[in-house]
DNA sequence: GAGTGGTCTAGACCACGTT
DNA sequence: ACGTGGTCTAGACCACTCT
């Protein structure tokens, strides 16, 4: 008797990893369908459609019905960003965290942040401006419209405790959102709340949230010079 | 007889979705096991198991062999980004693409680069400089180096036809890969290259591309003002 | 129409972490 | 130890799509 192994489909995505990698497969070509590789590595073909779904989810693979599977041609390279607490990112960094809420008010959003937020235009929102710091020193800088007619609970916060970021990920669900990110020459404005040179480049991360429909908030985040955004495939 | 009717996995991903977000699982709250889950909702367990890890894929859920499945506490939003060709994502927006070769030798690459590249100090590498333009104006400054070792093929292309970012992604795979997103202040040099002014702050994508252990290229993508990256959740 | 991936089932065994 | 999630199997039917 041989012995019995089984196959995993960890092994079985190795194997055709590998055999993409040394262009055993190539780019465009069309793999063998989920039975007979099935047989050939000896195992289920439950087994292979796992390993095959996950390749093709990771954009390696490109599956369709009754065409069958073929290798990637222009593989798109996808990266994963984790979007954290301002606060979990500065103490996972072991520097101390602070936050200190610059303006609260009712005012009229500006044309482009009505748009936005898809809200009236005749109809005030809460704006606020936050500075964070790590280790006392200015670490981002948040203007934030936060939508009334969605939070109302928001009227009596004052964000002491909770910054305006941490307040609403506690009290509020999120199911959606739009991101962007660009660069910006610092403003005097800009340069003076980060202490940083006017002039300075700075990197800019603008967030729109959503729930149920509903845009919940929308909110730009400056950085301080230098700051990086990493992330790996 | 009642009707027999077939549960899908999606359907139990909505059910445990709803169920979340109606609060009658809270976050931080374990959930029913997979065999009970099963036998409320009438479908195999292996059904509950596929919903199940994807949710937990997603970050809404934790799951631990023998502690059971718990609704996660902190929700880690995550975002993902498509890296294309530079040549594609030029075209998607309906323009004209071009590239032009600035410059390209043999140097032996900085400290930083030969860390990143993990190659001896005393080896020089090809560097590559190249503009790519969007409708006739500067899209993006490239500035890359090209392991020689892993790559002796490269010698003897020029770029003309396709770009350094082509060529290797035709020629070459990856497995693995770097990335850091900054904003720096243009240089008078950068600036001269993307037709702006010195002291504006541009987009930088630094990226290091890996294959079976070796680095390929470590390239910095200085993107020209304005330049924006999107994505949603 | 027919072939391929997509999914469900019922049962079984295993790995691992909590106890 | 023991219980829970993780996985594999063998078989079946279905949905989509290409010819």
């Amino acid at each position: 008797m041989s012995k019995q192994e089984r196959i995993s489909w960890q092994a079985v995505q190795n194997e055709v990893r590998q055999r993409i990698s040394q262009r055993d497969w190539k780019p465009g070509d069309f793999i063998p369908h989920e039975a007979d590789l099935a047989q050939e590595l000896g195992c289920a073909r439950a087994t292979v459609n796992r390993a095959l779904r996950g390749l093709a989810e990771a954009g390696l693979l490109e599956r369709r019905r009754r065409a069958g599977t073929r290798v990637t041609l222009n593989p798109v390279r996808r990266a994963e960003f984790a979007i954290p607490l301002i606060r979990a990112e500065i103490e996972s960094k072991g520097q101390r965290y602070a936050h200190s809420v610059c303006l609260r008010e009712m005012r009229l959003p500006p044309p482009d942040v009505q748009a936005r937020m898809q809200v009236p235009a005749n109809v005030t929102q809460l704006f606020v401006q936050t500075l964070y710091l790590a280790n006392g020193a200015p670490y981002v800088f948040e203007s934030r419209w936060i939508n009334m007619t969605a939070i109302p609970a928001v009227r009596d916060e004052d964000f002491a405790t909770f910054s305006p970021n941490e307040w609403l990920v506690r009290e509020v669900a999120f199911d959606g959102g739009d991101f962007t990110f660009s660069a910006i020459t610092a403003s005097s404005d800009e340069a003076a709340m980060l202490s940083c040179r006017a002039g300075e480049g700075l990197f800019v991360l603008d967030r729109t949230t959503r729930h149920a429909g509903q845009v919940i908030t929308s909110v730009r985040l400056v950085f301080h010079p230098g700051y990086q955004m990493h992330t790996r495939i």
